[in-house]
DNA sequence: CGAAAATTTGACATGACTCAACTGGAGTGG
DNA sequence: CCACTCCAGTTGAGTCATGTCAAATTTTCG
């Protein structure tokens, strides 16, 4: 295969594995793109026509406030999806911005295609419940430390979930995700270091 | 029929109506449960059993932090889904209470019962995928809201977004689940009135 | 190397929490 | 019908967490 398609079936293959069929049906409706560091997979306004496999890379999702001020919703690396699924599925112009943080290579799906699958091989529905269960789950626990915990809590939590990621990331994204300021976040670390 | 499922067919019709088959299916696996006010669907070191939809009346999802304060990381009223979800798939103890703050009437389906709607009839994976989507898209706002707004703004898009429900609601849950204090929010809305 | 961006740091301002006292219903039992 | 308790809500004083602004320093990347 002249794509790299190959992450995505063992990515599924995860979940529940693919036939034959399937991955061929699959293979053809999805498009390779290779994407430049601070390049926009999508902006405000516009509706958002892809969801988007990451095969290398690292991408954010994010909202910019009428400061100005951005505000990190998610972040996706190797093996992850990212779309404004309110903006794909109701074709309404998204409030998000996708840009990547990294160079880096996707798989895109239109919609078209997606409801092509979902129909013909029930077997997407199964797995895209699947994944975006496990997401949701994920976003929950997000939610939860939010509501409970105070700043340095978070900064914790989020470099022992994503130990990886948070390696890759600068700490002013970081703090976009976390809800707090980067100074504030610098103050958070320096106290660290010092205990 | 004698219970009450008819809320249920309708809910999924909403979305992807149900056959004769499918309608019999899901009315011969799911049980019908009359829940007191205060009384516990879930409680913390239990495995959450049951996907539990909300025919009448109103529950809270929470946790408790080692203070002892809860953190309302849900509420669920009429035709709502309430679940530990991560606890459910994965038959791992919840961390969450699930309660009843108004006397409900409620459907619930056990984990082998959904598994075997979803293996003989695909609809269901395709319904539950598109609700779970529509409660990921409810909850990234609700993030999205809660690393950017203060206190006040919060308060605000909650009456906005669920003024029914915020009716139902003491201040003190409602307080729980924008994650600041009850004092905090009489204070909040004190000025509200103000001006 | 050099410009631009990220990080750090400090002084100060404000949002939000804590604690404690008070208020005002909604039951409950006499 | 009253006295009582029990909660939820309110209010105020003081404190702590976090934000703002600005300047200095370090890192990144073209």
């Amino acid at each position: 295969m002249s794509k790299e398609i190959i992450p995505l079936i063992s990515y599924f293959k995860s979940f529940i594995p693919l036939s034959k069929e399937e991955i061929k049906a699959l293979n053809e409706r999805v498009t390779e793109r290779r994407i430049k560091r601070k390049q926009f997979i999508l902006q405000e306004h516009e509706v958002c026509r892809y969801y988007t496999f990451v095969v290398s890379g690292c991408f954010k999702m994010y909202s910019v406030d009428k400061d100005g001020t951005e505000h990190n919703l998610q972040f996706a690396s190797e093996n992850d999806w990212i779309v404004d699924i309110d903006s794909f599925h109701n074709k309404k112009p998204s409030k998000l911005y996708i840009a990547a943080l990294e160079n880096a290579v996707v798989l895109q799906i239109e919609k078209n295609d997606l409801w092509y699958l979902y129909t013909y091989f029930p077997k997407f529905d199964r797995n895209f419940r699947v994944i975006i269960e496990y997401k949701f789950i994920e976003l929950q626990n997000r939610m939860l430390q939010n509501i409970s915990a105070t700043g340095d809590e978070k900064y914790e939590f989020f470099l022992k979930q994503y130990p990886q990621l948070a390696n890759r990331l600068s700490n002013t994204q970081i703090a976009s995700y976390l809800g707090i300021t980067p100074q504030f976040l610098s103050k958070i670390r320096a106290k660290r270091i010092r205990n």
